[in-house]
DNA sequence: TCTAATCACGAAACCGGTTTCGTAAATAAA
DNA sequence: TTTATTTACGAAACCGGTTTCGTGATTAGA
């Protein structure tokens, strides 16, 4: 392997130029205490020799890293892969730097992450929480030591700072009403989680327009996938087999939806006709599923984009504090084939 | 906001602990100086105070920051997700950050991203170049400052390092095969660049299969997409039109897939009776498409798993040398119902 | 018992920037 | 003309770790 070369550094531009460390310094960040033409002097030794500061040693002295920390549950979803690209729009505009982490659902995973952050590795954070997370205690540790974090999407209500979140409850009950007024009479919850903000959110939506519209709530309609898929995809046919007739499913995440298009082909029960199908998804493939899938898509660059943008202004702005209440932006119940027309 | 609090240093642990600065580092690093009294002592303190060293300023001193960077084109591809995955979960084991960066498929963009690594920010760099990527004086560089970097996908051949890639042409031409063995005589290929490494390589299997099979190679076969989604949608619905019967396509990268399935739609032409299709795609939903979409699938998480841990390694051991070969991990060609049983 | 290692630790330099503070020269104000 | 500012720059401290090197004390070897 070649040799680490000894880096060029402000010294030896210092050295080059008779001028003294910290004149440097001041010429490359535009100091107004240096000339004009002692800038340009600088400016043109950095272009020629191609100098690159070091951003570890400007972080320690400035206590800022210019770097954020995004972590999120998984990375093969549609929502979260846009929600990235928005914010990674954002950190390329304002010169920022973005940080992945995975969580992996794991509560114990997530709570090394933010662990890590307390170093100041990051200047802020922006997190949806796992699967499994319930507590806060390392949400409240990290700000404790002042690091702004902004939850996106899966936030937890317990902790005061902002939200960019979608509005689940409503699109929800949009959704399930929409279901209702195509005649189903029974209609199935499909969640992942009992504790998720955005699943109770959403199961609250579903209860809201079954009392809106005089329908039963019952239990045995809402059905928790757990991780063991085979398991998830057995109680799910059980459950169609065992439903009569003008069912509809609602489903509470993307990667629930598949499972039902497979459940109803194995089943030879037909889509619309048999249940009628309705997914939050952000997947450009559901327009191009068979059917194709009616679905609630949120504005996951935008959620990214909003959350992210919001970090940095308060990391820019000096006396900018976080406004600690909810974003809602609001997302769309796209009808296609997978409901009646 | 609150105040950023005078964080913990490990000079003030020496201080309570009586010790002098570079005792309490070597104790945490667990030096073989160190007695074992004292690391205990040491520990204590910090598990009890909860010390997170300061990454940057170790960062600073030992010239290497546990940070990987990693280039890519875009993330809302399912191939990329899960590359990302595959890197993750190798950085997560190891200890490693992982950092980064969205080229959306512009040069410039992806110079300045590596012009940034030339500061030290991150240990070493895995990339999958851009669309316009041509010229790879922007790699070059990177590697004169002595920072590993290894492709991964799209690599470009007159580059010396580390690739880790699927067998792009073998099994474009495998699926060309398919098609021909299935009745098309004429096999359109969808591309969307001409420099690429991998639509170059997936031509070149294209056009072998025809070759070996006696069918006459044809330049308006090739249809290649601009980024003009509706002028692209137009010229492949003219191209469909004007087809004759026994039409096969095959489509280089995922996202050309959808447009072909869009096109079958309004032009009321039957896949697979029509039109075969077969996509390079890793979307779980290629299977619920209508018809399930017959794909050729490539090991995503397991190249990106390879690349990262070849990184690693690398980074780890002392005068471990990058082996500059290409690393294949083939393809799977996975037979759905978008092409004749 | 005397010398040679080994052990356990501390002082200080160092990484490469940023920032504070001081100062000589130039300019403005009185 | 004298004093007060402003300008343009440099010396040195600083950020928070790591690493080198030196040293007294203890142990091993002869």
């Amino acid at each position: 392997m070649k040799e680490k070369i000894n880096n060029l550094t402000i010294k030896m531009l210092a050295g080059q130029l008779g001028l003294s460390v910290s004149t440097v310094s001041k010429a490359i960040s535009d100091s107004h205490e240096i000339s004009a033409s002692t800038k340009q002097r600088v400016n043109d030794l950095v272009q020629k020799l191609n100098y690159v500061p070091n951003p570890y040693a400007s972080s320690l002295r400035t206590r800022n890293s210019k770097t954020i920390g995004v972590v999120i549950p998984e990375v093969a979803d549609s929502f979260f892969a846009q929600a990235i690209n928005g914010i990674e729009s954002v950190a390329q505009e304002k010169g920022y730097h973005v940080l992945i982490y995975l969580s992996h659902e794991n509560f114990e995973k997530e709570k090394k992450i933010l662990k890590d952050f307390e170093s100041g590795r990051v200047d802020g954070v922006l997190i949806s929480v796992a699967k499994e997370t319930t507590q806060h205690c390392h949400i409240d540790a990290l700000m404790d030591k002042a690091v702004p974090i902004i939850f996106f999407d899966r936030v937890m209500d317990e902790v005061t700072t902002a939200k960019i979140i979608t509005n689940d409850c409503e699109s929800a009950r949009l959704a399930t009403e929409y279901l209702i007024k195509k005649g189903c009479n029974r209609i199935l919850f499909l969640s992942f989680s009992h504790t998720l903000s955005i699943t109770c959110k959403r199961l609250a939506g579903y209860k809201k327009a079954l009392l809106d519209n005089h329908l039963k709530y019952a239990d045995n309609n809402i059905l928790t996938f757990s991780n063991d898929a085979k398991k998830d995809y057995l109680l799910l046919q059980k459950k169609l087999k065992s439903a009569s007739k003008d069912v509809g499913i609602l489903a509470s995440v993307e990667k629930l939806a598949l499972p039902i298009y497979q459940a109803c082909e194995d089943l030879q029960l037909s889509i619309p006709e048999d249940v009628q199908v309705i997914s939050f998804s952000n997947s450009d493939s559901a327009a191009f599923l068979h059917p194709p899938l009616t679905t609630i898509t949120q504005p996951a660059f935008e959620i990214g984009k909003t959350a992210a943008s919001l970090l940095v202004k308060t990391l820019e702005r000096k006396n900018f504090e976080l406004p600690m209440e909810e974003i809602v932006i609001p997302s769309d119940l796209i009808i296609r084939k997978s409901t009646l027309p």
